[in-house]
DNA sequence: AGACGTTACGAAGGGCGTAAACATG
DNA sequence: CATGTTTACGCCCTTCGTAACGTCT
């Protein structure tokens, strides 16, 4: 199982293609014939069906696997080149559209170096920090107090916690349950909901968080921008669990503490192992 | 970075010695110097010293990727396998060992097919299932409640819970806190404790879970046996947290519900995805 | 000197491109 | 028939083993 073969392999099945992986790949069509041709036989299964071009069941289950070998095989590269070159002057933060304010904190000090701030998704972020596309990552996500965030491992990255605040359910300023101190979870399972995943915390987290099947939504909120949700969530739309901090700053709205379980809103920052340079910024206690 | 080479590199890195990864391998010394020749010149960077053999900074950074992309490679290779070729007759399950118990009530109908059941570390199991070595893992581990256990991801594995029950903590009969019904985990801090991690909850991990640099330990137990931890506990030498039903049964102990945080044993089922055969054991209402 | 890793070299194998054959809509 | 994949074949590069050569203790 060669990792070319298998990088030939993904891109014929992302593209549907033979001749237009071959391209992309800077093969002949023939070679690239000649690559799933013997990664079939390697693995002795089919894994594309030809005419139209489709990956078969077999074909869908080693990309699922494929995928992440990749990701990793170019993550130690690109780390071993860390290692041994020293990287360039312009600090490159990214950063989860929550987890963007304690972004901007943190590098408040590096303007004067060169900075780079950029807005990633959960996942890409991972990437990118592996593939040193960028040099430190925060990354949000909502947990139980204490508990780590679920974070793909592709390789030796040191993850520090950056900030922990409490994760509140968020209402109009009219709602019934406005006025309450704190609310189980799982009385507002059959709730209307919003479901921002990129925002707010993911409805299927909700739901096994609390083993309930409830936070049914007809709304989803597909941007990455707060305020917009907030303005759903305020114009009746539904509900969302967010940091309270979020809240706090809108006057329609009210924020009620999430008990039972316990929730709050967890920001770590994750980086390289052992990257020498700027310590300062690690320094955030741990 | 061809896995080849790469295998090459963490046998000669394991058994410090060309020679002897020669012969391992089934290539001549000459090969084997070869393959880390050519990995050392396609990453620029030398990964081991000779005289005497030993990896330098930058190789031992490359085996903590090497080894999780050989394991992945071999786990795809033998998924592939498995989907084409229907398994043989006997059911092989493994589980660490707070969940032997759950192993044995799930096997109790396998009898008449024929079973194995396999006590294993919790790498060990998710390794074991990813590579076709078992058919069935039964892990177990602490969390908060409705929290999934943090399971490395090797491929696509079906993960569903199999059973929780509170944790608590174990203590002596004659123990001052005896007679709790509930303990907040920060108080007991300075208390003296076992370090079981293959048992009880690990150490490090009550350490996170509170926040706090406590739950030192002088004594350390190695074993995978319940009863000799709670011998242990009975005698004096510490404290533990354990699952509920573990410490029931023992005349000497007494077992204290973990509350702030709350803290429940957890054990998961864990099988590759979509393996098509026993239907009937997955049918434990997730 | 001896054990062990490296380098030189030749033979075998594998991979890629060109071009012809083949399948499918 | 046109488009797109497979097969045939030749060239070149890679890889391995044998064997001679360094090198460290």
């Amino acid at each position: 199982m060669d990792p070319h073969l298998l990088r030939t392999f993904t891109v014929v099945a992302r593209l549907r293609s033979f001749s237009a992986a071959a391209v992309e790949l800077g093969y002949t069509q023939s070679a690239v014939s000649q690559h799933v041709a013997a990664l079939e036989a390697d693995l002795g299964a089919r894994l594309l069906d030809r005419r139209p071009v489709a990956p078969t069941v077999a074909g869908e289950r080693l990309l699922t696997y494929a995928g992440p070998i990749l990701l990793r095989l170019a993550a130690a590269r690109t780390d071993l080149a860390r290692l041994a070159a020293p990287r360039p002057g312009r600090l490159r933060v990214g950063a989860t559209p929550l987890a963007v304010p304690a972004a901007a904190t943190l590098a408040a000090g590096e303007a004067a170096a060169g900075l780079v701030l950029r807005v990633t998704a959960r996942n890409e972020l991972v990437r990118q920090v592996a593939t040193d596309d960028l040099d430190l990552g925060l990354l949000d996500g909502f947990t139980a107090p204490n508990d780590p965030l679920p974070v793909t491992d592709l390789g030796p990255t040191e993850v520090s916690v950056h900030g922990q605040e409490p994760a509140v359910v968020t209402l109009p300023r009219t709602h019934p349950l406005a006025g309450r101190s704190a609310l189980a979870l799982a009385d507002l399972a059959d709730a209307r909901w919003i479901d921002a995943p990129d925002v707010a915390a993911p409805l299927p987290q909700l739901r096994a968080a609390t083993g309930t099947d409830g936070f049914r939504s007809a709304v989803r909120y597909d941007g990455t921008e707060v305020a917009g949700l907030l303005a759903a969530v305020a114009a009746g739309h539904g509900l969302a669990v967010l940091p309270a901090g979020t809240v706090r700053a809108h006057a329609e709205l009210v924020g009620v503490d999430v008990r039972e379980p316990r929730l709050v809103h967890r920001v770590e920052l994750i980086r390289p192992a052992g990257s020498a340079g700027d310590r300062r910024i690690g320094a955030t206690g741990a």
